[in-house]
Formats: structure tokens, C-alpha cells, sequence
DNA sequence: CTGTTAGCGCATTCAG
DNA sequence: CTGAATGCGCTAACAG
């Protein structure tokens, strides 16, 4: 292996002017500056990244936690992550919590070894106490997920409003009995996405009825049993609001297995709009999630945080938008 | 921040047993361990990974590099990586290329400087060369796409015969004019479905006409233009063998537009079996490949190439299979 | 602009 | 089983 010294040797100049030309190559005159270029070219010399780590004492490695890297909502995310992260010379670690608690948890607290510089989390399940306590210490950022807690930056949309357009998109459409297919409730983006759910029944005069009410998991799967369940008693309703497209998706599929038919005899609504969403028959009315910007804000408050930079606003909302297709029919005039 | 030192002292023992209690515990008698260990407690002590990295040489960390994280595709693969390196103690960074061959090589080159022990490549698109010179100094295996190389270890289904199976399933369904959408010609892995293909029509005597093999992208895109094209130019076949779930399910959407039906009209066969072809209407049948185990192979064979164990195969196949659903029609009786 | 010097925190010889 | 000593390769004062 060729070290600086290698190439100080050869380049007749001492290892500190070698260091210089790889870290701050303007404090090096240009002649020195080729000479060494030359020397390292001609040896093969390749910069020591571990040895610059602990001398600089960090890692120029971010980690991002999520709960399923295989989901297109997440690493849909992750590509806005690494897109800034690489321009800043910042590489990706991955930290895949399998919707495990315990890993979660488990990542979280090794952040203390170093290995990064920073960690953006696209979820925060496990007890906010904990959450917080590392985000006092280390360079943290929550994405899409978060908490109640003023002082970690955050990353996301406005819930409440996003639900809250989802459901009026229904009532205009004539719809009373709207069910909303939740997320799980620990999170409080389902809390705010149900906010928004009563807020619309509310504004526009229409009961709120706790039963309509139920928590799914954000899987396609749980969109598909909720929602056989309500049709084999007797509760199916004209209208479904989910809180993810996979769980809008599921239901459909339920909806159509018993005979019926999406929009005409019920309407549904997803969250998110992944991919599958514009691609899926009936096309999905949805509320859109800008994941690749999520991903790059969030990077960017990141970066400011491990820079030490003011940070003027802390609580980043991005834009969702009703994304009307055929899962809900249109207006008849 | 507290140092081995500290405990050190704390504990009344030297560094190096400090050192042994983290790194080799086995070494060290049940007293002292505890005593340092408590010290450690004591002090709120985390080993500094940076500083054991730059010692040992090496960095607990892998690398995986693929053109594009937010495909379902690579990402099941990389959740399967990503287990098997959990529990080896291995970190997993991202390298997405963004299907960009300028970055692959980008990426793969960066490695000299020592900031993983390995990497696992999901794409082999640039010189051939490279790929091998790169192997040949560094821990590397291919997983999915391959080039033709003994050297490199590499994980992949049989592409010849997977390709074949689709094409036999169409064959036995009485289709005679069969369009192969296939992925880029520069891809091995495309050659050798084209060469499934061929062998299928060949074994069934059926002649083999180079119009009706087509080169998509592996995109939803690609495979919608190509059969949009198809169908407008009156060249209209009775079924379609995509090389990716994605174009079939482009080349269906296209198919639906122009008013003909999915399988009575045209057949389609994907590949991959990513979730939405389950999901998709009609649902697709196509070759599945074992997306999460290739990681896990991968995976391990990584751990067997840096651990310096012998590696008695460096050419895993692994099992793909025909999976029959809706798209195709079922045989008449 | 360049060189000298010190040491980041740890793992590993080698003795004992 | 434990301790003393060394240095991994690099960067960052500091002085010139």
C-alpha cells in the first residue's frame, strides 16, 4: 500500500503538502500542486479515507433509517437522499428496520460509534423520550414520520390539510359514508390524517361516526382485509379514504372480488401516489407525496445541521396535492 | 468524549485490556471483563469505530451498487443483502447509478480508497475490462447482471432457461408470432433470454424472425411505446414476452388502449415477479426470480471472498419459475 | 506557500 | 491472562 509518504518521498516535498493537495489544494502553489499529482498518479496512490476519518474524527456517511427499503415510497425518498448526499460528498448508509422496533432502536443507539456523521429517520416509532434524547446529541433528522417535539428538524407534508382534501374531494362528490382506513395509530401522522377527516365531515355538515374509523397498517394487505370484512357485515360503504395507495389498492381488490365496481359503486381514495397508482386499473385518485424532494430537504437540513448552520425554520412542510383520476368517478353535471 | 483511556483508568486495568474486552473478550478473565465493563457503563463509553477502522484496516462495511433503488426490483435484492450484512455485523452504503454509466464507474473506482471492504454490483454495464480489473484488486461480486468473466463470483438465475420457460408456456398455448421485448442488447443477461427464446421456437419448430425481438429499457415506458408502435403499424402479434413486469404491464396498458384485450386478444408473459404483477389486472404471469435470496447469496459469498475462505463455486444459479396467472389465458380443453 | 511535529483512538505485537 | 509500547495514515496547528 502507498501512503503520502510514498508520495512526499517521490514528489520531494513533505506528506503535509501532499495532504494539502487532496484536501485544500488552493493553500498549494501550482507547480508543487502537479508535481505531487504526478508523483501520486505514478505510485497509484489512492487517499486513505479511514485515516482522514479519524483524524477528522468523522465519516462523510449519513445512515437512513426506514422500515422497508423494498417499499417505492421509501426509496423513492432514499433517491432524493443520496442525490444530494453524493453531490456533498456524503455517502448513503442503510438501515433497514424491517418495521422491527427493536432494530430501530437498536440503529438509533449506535449511532454513538461514530460510524455517522448523521441520520435522517423515515420513522419514528419507538418511544419519543428516546427519539428526542438522540436527536440532542447527534445530528437527526425525521422524515415523513415524527413526533411532537419542537426541536428536532422535520421533513414532511401538512397531514391534516392532505386528508382534509381527500375526504372534501369525496363529499363533493356526493359521498356520506366515508370510510377512512387508517394508518397505524402510535403514528401521528395517522392522528393528523384523522384530524383532517373529521375536520372535512365537520366543515361540511356531515356526522362523524367513530366506526368508519379503522386502522390499517399501510399495507396492501390490510387494505384488503378491512375492507372484505365490511362487506361481508353489511357496513360497505360509497366512499373510501385510505392513507396509503397500497391499502386504496388492496380494498379495490376486495371491492371487486364481492361484484362490485370501483367507482361506480364505491369511490376510493389513496395516499401518496406511488407509482402503481397512475398504473393500476382503475387509475387511483390520490394525494400526492413529493418523495424525491422530501428526500433532498431533508438531506439539506441535514447538511446544515452537521455544518453548524442556523437553522431558521426547523419544520419543513412540502406541498401534497389531489391527484384526480378514476377511482372516484367525476362530477355529473 | 471518553477514550479506552479513561476506562482504563477507571478500571485500573491498562488500555490493551480495555481494547480485548471490546474486540476479544474471550481474553480476557471474568473479573476484569466486568470491571470494565462497568467502568465502561460507568462513563458512558462507545467504542470509536473510526479509530478500530483506521487500525484493522478495514471498515465493516459493503457497498451495493445498482442503477436504481426505487425499482422494486433491486430493492427486494438489496433487502436481502441488507440481512445477511446485519447480522455479520456489516453495514450496507448505497451506490444508486441512476442508470447512469458514468457514475457506475464512478462508484466502483472510489473503492480503492478504502471506505468498504467489498461491494456487491446489481449492474455491469461498463467495460467489461473494468469490471475485471476492479474484481481483481477488491472483493467484489456480481449479482443479477454478469459479464462473461470465470473469475467473478456472481449470483443470477439461468436466463436462458427462464426465458425459454416463457416462451414455452406461450408456445404450448398455440401462439405462433411471438414478440420478445427485450432489455439492452449491451446486457448479457438479455442475450441470453433472446438465446431461451430462440431455443424455445427453434425446439418447437417454429421459425425465428429478428423483427419480432425488440429492445426495451426494462421500463413501464419502454414497453408501453413498443407495443403502441406495434399495434399502429399493423404488426400486431398474438403474444408479447417482456423481459421486465414493467414493460408487460406498459405493453398491456398500450394493448388496452387500442381497444384489445388482455389475454383474449394478445398474451403477455413478464419477468421478475415484482409485487404488482400479482396485483395488476389481469394479473401477470411471468418468470419469477428470487429477488430477496439473490441478496442473501450475494451476501454471503461477499462474506466468504473477504473472510478469505475458499469459494468452492463462484457461479450461483439460483431457481426461477414460471409463474401462470391471468395474462395469458389458461389452455382450452 | 511549505515543513515540522504531534497525535486522533484503537489493536496488536512482545514480554512477563 | 495482563501491561507497555508502537504505529495505522492522515490532518492541523504552528513556525518559518
Amino acid at each position: 500500500m502507498t501512503t503520502m509518504v510514498d508520495v512526499a518521498k517521490l514528489a520531494n516535498v513533505s506528506n503535509a503538502t501532499v495532504s494539502r493537495v487532496f484536501s485544500n489544494p488552493d493553500a498549494v502553489s501550482k507547480d508543487t500542486k502537479e508535481k505531487v499529482l504526478k508523483a501520486a498518479e505514478e505510485l497509484n496512490y489512492e487517499l486513505n479515507v479511514l485515516a482522514r476519518n479519524l483524524r477528522r474524527m468523522k465519516t462523510e456517511v449519513i445512515m437512513v433509517i426506514l422500515p422497508d427499503i423494498s417499499n417505492s415510497f421509501f426509496s423513492k425518498i432514499v433517491r432524493g437522499i443520496e442525490s444530494v448526499a453524493m453531490k456533498n460528498n456524503y455517502k448513503v448508509l442503510l438501515g433497514d428496520t424491517k418495521n422491527d422496533l427493536d432494530l430501530e432502536k437498536e440503529y438509533l443507539k449506535n449511532l454513538d460509534q461514530k460510524y455517522a456523521d448523521g441520520v435522517i429517520s423515515l420513522t419514528a416509532r419507538i418511544d419519543a423520550e428516546l427519539i428526542k434524547e438522540i436527536s440532542d446529541k447527534f445530528n437527526m433528522v425525521l422524515a415523513c414520520e415524527y413526533i411532537d417535539e419542537e426541536s428536532i428538524p422535520t421533513v414532511s407534508i401538512n397531514n391534516v390539510e392532505g386528508a382534509y382534501k381527500a375526504t372534501e374531494h369525496l363529499i363533493n362528490l356526493g359521498h356520506e359514508k366515508i370510510v377512512h382506513i387508517s394508518g397505524p395509530e402510535d403514528v401521528i401522522l395517522s392522528q393528523d390524517r384523522i384530524k383532517g377527516y373529521k375536520n372535512a365531515l365537520n366543515e361540511y355538515n356531515l356526522s362523524v361516526d367513530a366506526d368508519l374509523i379503522i386502522e390499517g397498517d399501510f399495507s396492501y394487505k390490510s387494505g384488503y382485509n378491512i375492507m372484505s370484512k365490511l362487506i361481508k357485515f353489511n357496513k360497505t360503504p360509497t366512499a373510501v379514504f385510505a392513507d396509503s395507495d397500497q391499502m386504496a389498492i388492496g380494498a379495490i381488490k376486495a371491492i371487486k372480488e364481492h361484484g362490485l365496481k370501483v367507482p361506480e359503486d364505491i369511490a376510493v381514495v389513496g395516499f401518496d401516489n406511488i407509482e402503481i397508482a397512475s398504473i393500476y386499473e382503475p387509475s387511483l385518485t390520490t394525494i400526492s407525496q413529493p418523495m424525491y424532494k422530501i428526500g433532498v430537504k431533508a438531506m439539506q437540513l441535514l447538511l446544515d445541521l452537521m455544518g453548524n448552520k442556523k437553522i431558521e425554520n426547523n419544520k419543513i412542510q412540502l406541498e401534497s396535492k389531489l391527484i384526480i383520476r378514476d377511482s372516484c368517478g367525476y362530477k355529473s353535471r
